[in-house]
DNA sequence: ACCTGAACACCGTTCAAGT
DNA sequence: ACCTGAACACCGTTCAAGT
């Protein structure tokens, strides 16, 4: 009797995530991925070609989430753009921080190999920067989209490598800092 | 005869720095950074107690080597402390971009392990928020110094994990990023 | 078709032994 | 005092063999 087919690519990356977020991204070892998932760690070369190729997959997955995530936020907002990009904003830190292990893996490595496919960001994108463009103008809304994204990514990987240790509302300051930032485009 | 020492503390951390630079951080093992020093692997163990303590050695004298750089910009920059922060700034990212590796080793880490040891950023903290406070008020200072962090870390981790690949002047970009975020605390 | 056992080179780490 | 050789458990990876 041949085997029956025990794992999927979504599976596996499935596993890799939970376990990532459990134990640290540098503990996940093939062998116990491959063990959470009832099989050997040589199974997995059915489904990846290396470590480095499942990593790289389980960041994509992670992007994809969050741009999910996001869109919906945007959809969902009030009709101004200063208050829809602040709904956005929380948003994105609150998927940071409900998944910090899988976010600093996925947007904090200087590893181009571990880059997630960025495809799955290109429909958030250009909405994005049209929005941001009516508060910075046209002209502008790349830059004010890039500073946007700075700010907001900076702030949450800053807290979650343990930065802001000095006490404080981190939720009212980063909505403070979000807000004058987008003030200051203002004139 | 006994063994003259060949190798030192500080040594080891330079040797490793430069290792990382050059052929990335999961690259650097021990016995590379042994052979490199002419010494062999298990001799580094009487200078670090693991390769996590000595990562988190090369992340220590990574932070110290940046707030060195920032005190120097502060010094010499202009009076009005716009500018003086914009030109901190801009020797901030100039010193991201000179090392690429180690800085992203040493602030985009969720691992507490890695962290490195703070005190050392302790003589720029306080004179940075108080200049700060004189665009945002004091009361605002913590939020306001925050923010600053968070978009030049942001801007330049991005940057560095190849997140802006859309064209466009970066170095104007950030400069403007930099001085809209501080404008939008004059109010 | 799908999975495994066995093997390989490499890794961090320990420690008794060398000089 | 300082370094090394040898050994350990573990790791990613390959591939012939199993079902």
């Amino acid at each position: 009797m041949p085997y029956p087919q025990q794992v999927t690519g979504k599976r596996i990356i499935a596993a890799a995530r939970q376990l990532i977020e459990a134990e640290g991204a540098d503990q996940l070892s093939l062998a116990v991925l491959a063990a959470a998932l009832n099989v050997k760690a040589p199974s997995l070369y059915r489904y990846f070609s290396s470590k480095t190729e499942l990593i790289r997959a389980v960041n994509t997955s992670t992007l994809s989430e969050l741009v999910e995530a996001l869109m919906q936020a945007v959809q969902q907002a009030e009709a101004q753009p200063h208050a829809q990009l602040i709904a956005l904003a929380k948003t994105y830190r609150a998927y940071a921080h409900a998944h910090p292990a899988t976010y600093m893996l996925a947007f904090s490595s200087a590893d181009p190999a571990l880059q997630p496919d960025a495809s799955y960001a290109e429909g958030l994108a250009l909405p994005l920067q049209r929005l941001i463009g009516q508060i910075s103008g046209e002209a502008q809304s790349l830059p004010a989209l890039r500073g946007a994204l700075a700010i907001i990514h900076g702030f949450t990987a800053l807290e979650i490598s343990g930065q802001f240790r000095r006490g404080g509302d981190l939720d009212q300051a980063f909505e403070a800092v979000i807000d004058t930032y987008l003030r200051g485009w203002v004139n």
